[in-house]
DNA sequence: TCGATTTATGCTAGCGCTATCATAAGGGCC
DNA sequence: GGCCCTTATGATAGCGCTAGCATAAATCGA
């Protein structure tokens, strides 16, 4: 394409390259990036040939600089959804590329309460223009207040509203609790068992809820719980306690994927048959529910759309432009071979 | 701390407060931020002390302006396992976080073709110093010159040094290969079947040569191979052309955790009891094989110290320091549940 | 005692953009 | 034909740093 191909690049082409060859000053130069409106159409024109002749592309530190903004969206996460990890990350720079943003990564502690200092303290180092908080970490409890304090626009991924984020994707986690129970029950299971999330994480709770309301409506039915901690160890441990009650359930709903396939441990271990004897339901809906055998029955949760959906909001608050319509996540649940007729 | 309540804070101290603040100019300030040692002790201390008082720090944008530089480390991936994935980022965050860096990640397609222009085109516009290229993405072939080309530093994670590339983080797979070669026939094992990666990864390829030598090294042994993508699907494929063999392997040896699930699983499914009829040794050792039943015997490859040692040279190269010394990662097999002695 | 060094610090011109203010052309109106 | 308004464009002051050059003060040998 390039008909001279002795010009050596010595160095990125500026906006002040742009406007000499196209004759005007950078000020007008500026206007066409930025999309004014306020330019003649050959003008226009004119630049935008500029432009592509010169490959230029305009420096983001220059005009973060000037615009006091540095064009990067930064990403909480922990390792207890590094399963979906990803997922959400395709999501967000599937947007975030064409607007014009990138995504920076921060692996924060499991632990609540080093969390939040250490997101301040990545939020002040990186100067990120937003977040975009998925679960389990937009459910740690302050983090929403510290981070409206900082003044960082966040966008959360979450179960309920949570107050202090500017905007939340919200995915019908309560409703999803009360399908994985109605699933069971369905099956004739009327001994279920929950593998719960940490205490402190919301959507865990409104999970619960909602599966231990869907279980309180049926008469004869029953639930016995244990907490885990979003990890493999805990998922172990947890259907450990579950499967050694005198009157073990039949039917277990783990919070996360990565649970359950503890539980699927415990079974093997056990001599438990799956879906024989126990049937198990996990939740995200994660690659890992393939890969393991039998296959898990899970809970979709559709990671990437939230997060697009999040990213979304979140670049349109930092640009000042209304925000987008809600956009709430239905969960569906997806069978696959862990769960079956309830034992006789 | 702070006796001044009523003071608000309109916008971030810069280094002209802070030059104002210890009575000196900016560029005293400049010199302590860049550790410059041409500067009076007890002039530092009082800076050092305004800079803590106003909690300044410097902006990045600007900085970046001045130097030309982004304090941005780009990591492109092509994941299959988000565990990987986790683990790689959070080795290269541990460093970069200290160092002043931030880390910005770019999944890419997994055609070749493709991934070359986009990767090309995410370094144009991120302007990121430098990249850190984990396998498979690091062994596709061209990717390597057309970042030489493009002048970016580029650290790869490979088995093998990769012409163009300015460092590489090496990892004795050939070595792994043989090892578990070893391994399985150690326990008895005479047909043994190789679930390799891609033909155009140069890192399963390593994999590949050294298992078949160490098979070729034994007489009365030999090996079936079947090629796999990478991916969950492909590993069940080549998993279920190996084992319809008229003399099935005993002993499969699959290029990473993933495509070793799929093996499992078609295990499973045809009743094949593992390991007491077919053993299966996976690779990466990544948190997914804790999560299978059995538990999968697999080679630990440390992908965390080597994304991190990965990052500390990059650094050192876009700081045009001397390098630090060769890192190469030690495979170990880490034995678990999948392998046991070859059927009689 | 004094110029030559060395050491410590300041002044200031960029880095490549954005955006405020000013200015220069047309165009319609009475 | 003069005036006001609209439309298109330019000159330029920052944004918050780095780093080259200059300068001032302290050290030192002869």
């Amino acid at each position: 394409m390039d008909a001279s191909p002795g010009k050596q690049r010595e160095s990125e082409p500026t906006i002040d390259d742009v406007a000499a060859a196209a004759g005007v000053s950078i000020r007008t130069v500026s206007r066409v990036l930025n999309k004014s409106p306020k330019v003649n159409a050959e003008t226009r024109r004119r630049i935008e040939a500029a432009i592509g002749e010169l490959r230029f592309r305009p420096s983001v530190r220059a005009r973060g600089l000037a615009m006091r903004r540095s064009f990067l969206i930064g990403l909480i996460h922990n390792d207890r959804n590094a399963l979906v990890l990803d997922s959400i990350q395709r999501g967000i720079v599937a947007l975030t590329a064409e607007r014009g943003y990138e995504l920076i990564v921060h692996p924060t502690p499991a632990q609540a309460g080093a969390a939040i200092d250490d997101v301040l303290a990545f939020v002040e180092r990186s100067r990120v223009d937003g977040l975009v908080v998925p679960p389990p970490v937009s459910g740690i409890p302050g983090l929403a207040a510290a981070l409206e304090k900082a003044q960082v626009p966040a966008v959360a991924l979450s179960s309920t509203p949570i107050e202090g984020f500017a905007g939340v994707i919200l995915s019908e986690e309560r409703a999803a609790g009360a399908l994985v129970a109605r699933h069971l029950l369905d099956l004739g299971h009327r001994r279920l068992g929950l593998v719960n999330g940490p205490r402190d994480v919301a959507s865990a709770q409104e999970r619960r809820a909602g599966f231990l309301e869907e279980v309180a409506r049926h008469a004869g039915a029953d639930a016995v719980e244990a907490e885990g901690e979003y990890d493999f160890p805990s998922g172990v441990a947890a259907a450990e306690r579950l499967l050694d009650l005198p009157d073990p359930p039949t039917g277990i709903f783990a919070a996360n994927d990565i649970m359950a396939a503890g539980v699927l441990k415990v079974a093997a271990r056990r001599g438990v048959a799956v879906p024989a004897r126990l049937s198990v339901v996990g939740f995200d809906g994660s690659p890992l529910t393939r890969m393991l055998t039998p296959a898990l029955t899970s809970v979709l949760r559709p990671f990437g759309d939230m997060a697009a959906a999040a990213a979304e909001q979140l670049i349109a608050r930092i640009e000042g432009r209304e925000a987008p319509p809600p956009y709430q996540a239905t969960l569906a649940i997806v069978l696959a071979e862990t769960t079956g007729p309830a034992p006789t």
